[in-house]
RNA sequence: GGAGGGAUGACUGAGUGGCCGAAAGUGCUCGCCUGCUAAGCGAGUAGGGGGUGUUUAUCCUCCUCGAGGGUUCAAAUCCCUCUCCCUCCGCCA
């Protein structure tokens, strides 16, 4: 949730928005509204403070004379009972042309949309493909069947079978120690959750079409446990000296994936079910923008153990989600495309969903709303997918040194062949 | 699945129609006092919206006692719905 006041008296608030390709005219008709809400306010606060003090004489007042203050205070009561319903039926619209509006973009994050992100810096070489891409190499290695889990359950989604779940399990074990080291507290969270927890942590209304829902629309399947984990701390004034809360949710992950058809449908590159382990963090604002410099270097840190050729780069503004202020995506040179694809992102929330979440701290003047952050740790399938490319061997998939430990194998020979 | 009890401020907990945004205690903050510590004494201590503005001041005002709705001139208190917690019974691991 934006902040109304800021919208309408900071300009820098205001252009941070329409940096981020808002339907034309919200903006305007966000602040139409809220001054339309703002004046009937007082009028309507105006009559409940007489309305108040009427019902308080009564109390007060001889016997013999109620009746006819009752009767008083009746007539401000119907003057009321006329106005409030205006009054709420403004506040809904209020809110819900609010809720459409994201999170200004910050004042580091370039302008334009998808491929204007800035290039912050690359990292290794740019190796050729190998001889199988990450699809034909998954299935000839038996690691990967598509065919009975199109039919049993509709495109996008994949039985993830022998060694590849070893070596799955062995990425959120590594993956769990090296953030548990940095501070993050492992949670394994829900993945349904209600309607309150979507929209709170940001993703309703605007994400919406992306969500399953289950139960007669009462539960939605998390696509992150993002979700799960920002709820954590929900409607609860933080002890300042306590931040950063750090903690890395581990669960899987499900997307609709609505509006992709067509888009990456070799393997297991994109799918409606994956697992994930997901960083998240409660700051302070002034630590904030270290926090998530912070989170990007342990997905570097990830992705360069694993021996990983990628490039970071700092979002457009236009290609922000609603929620977020500014992110960076880790992408990792997938070597049969011949191009960088993204792996990881990290985002700075800002107080956008901390409003909707209530989560505060108390400071020298009052309480003020912390900062939320989230990052891919590892989105486990999706590391498979550059990993049987970067790590094939003739026709054998070669273990990451890191994983060994938790595989108890170094390597898997080519199937009957 | 059935029956009953409950949800009040950072916490414990009183409060069945007006004098209640709310007793008392704990905690916390400040001050006093005590040679130190403990104890004692005094004061303060909820959140949010709107207006004003010398713009993290002051002041005014409205809302909030799990959430939403209703009754009433007036609701923490009465009624309805929902959510959650507890106890007992049943069922199932």
């Amino acid at each position: 949730m934006i902040d109304l006041k800021r919208l309408r008296t900071e300009a820098e608030y205001r252009s941070g928005i329409e940096r981020k390709r808002v339907r034309s005219g919200l903006v305007e008709e966000v602040l139409a509204v809220d001054a339309e809400h703002r004046a009937l306010l007082a009028r309507v606060e105006e009559l409940r403070g007489r309305q108040n003090a009427a019902s308080k004489a009564i109390g007060k007042a001889a016997p013999d004379q109620r009746a006819a203050k009752i009767a008083e205070a009746g007539v401000l009561k119907d003057e009321l009972m006329a106005l409030e319903p205006s009054l709420s039926e403004v506040e809904a619209r209020v809110r819900e042309l609010a809720l459409q509006v994201p999170n200004p973009a910050d004042a580091s994050v370039p302008d334009g949309g998808e491929g204007d992100g800035e290039v912050v810096r690359v990292i290794g070489g740019e190796p050729p493909a190998p001889a199988l891409d990450h699809a034909a190499f998954a299935e000839a290695m038996g690691f990967v069947n598509t065919e009975k889990a199109v039919e049993m359950s509709g495109s996008r989604f994949a039985y993830l079978m022998r060694e590849a779940v070893m070596v799955e399990l062995a990425l959120v074990a590594w993956v769990l120690g090296q953030v548990g080291a940095q501070g993050f507290v492992p949670v394994m969270p829900p993945v349904l959750v209600r309607e309150h927890a979507m929209e709170e942590a940001g993703f309703f209304p605007t994400d919406r079409q992306q969500v399953y829902e289950v139960d007669e629309g009462a539960l939605f399947i998390v696509g992150t446990s993002e979700v799960p984990l920002s709820a954590l701390h929900r409607g609860e004034i933080l002890d300042a000296d306590a931040l950063p809360l750090r903690y890395a949710g581990f669960s899987s992950s499900f997307r609709r994936e609505a509006g992709t058809y067509g888009k990456d449908t070799r393997g297991i590159f994109r799918v409606h079910q994956f697992d994930k382990v997901e960083m998240f963090v409660f700051a302070s604002p002034e630590t904030s923008a270290e926090e998530h410099e912070r989170i990007l270097a342990i997905e570097e840190a990830i992705v360069s153990a694993l021996g990983l050729p990628y490039r970071v780069v700092n979002i457009a503004a236009g290609d922000l989600g609603a929620a977020s202020a500014k992110k960076f995506d880790i992408e990792v040179w997938l070597p049969s495309e011949g191009r960088y694809r993204e792996l990881t992102s990290c985002s700075n929330y800002h107080e956008f969903s901390a409003r909707r979440l209530g989560i505060r701290t108390r400071g020298e003047g009052g309480t003020q709303l912390v900062h939320t952050l989230n990052g891919t740790a590892c989105a486990v399938g999706r590391m498979l997918v550059f990993l049987f490319e970067h790590y094939q061997d003739g026709g054998a998939f070669i273990v990451p040194d890191v994983l060994r430990s938790f595989t108890g194998f170094e390597r898997v020979e080519p199937r009957n062949s």
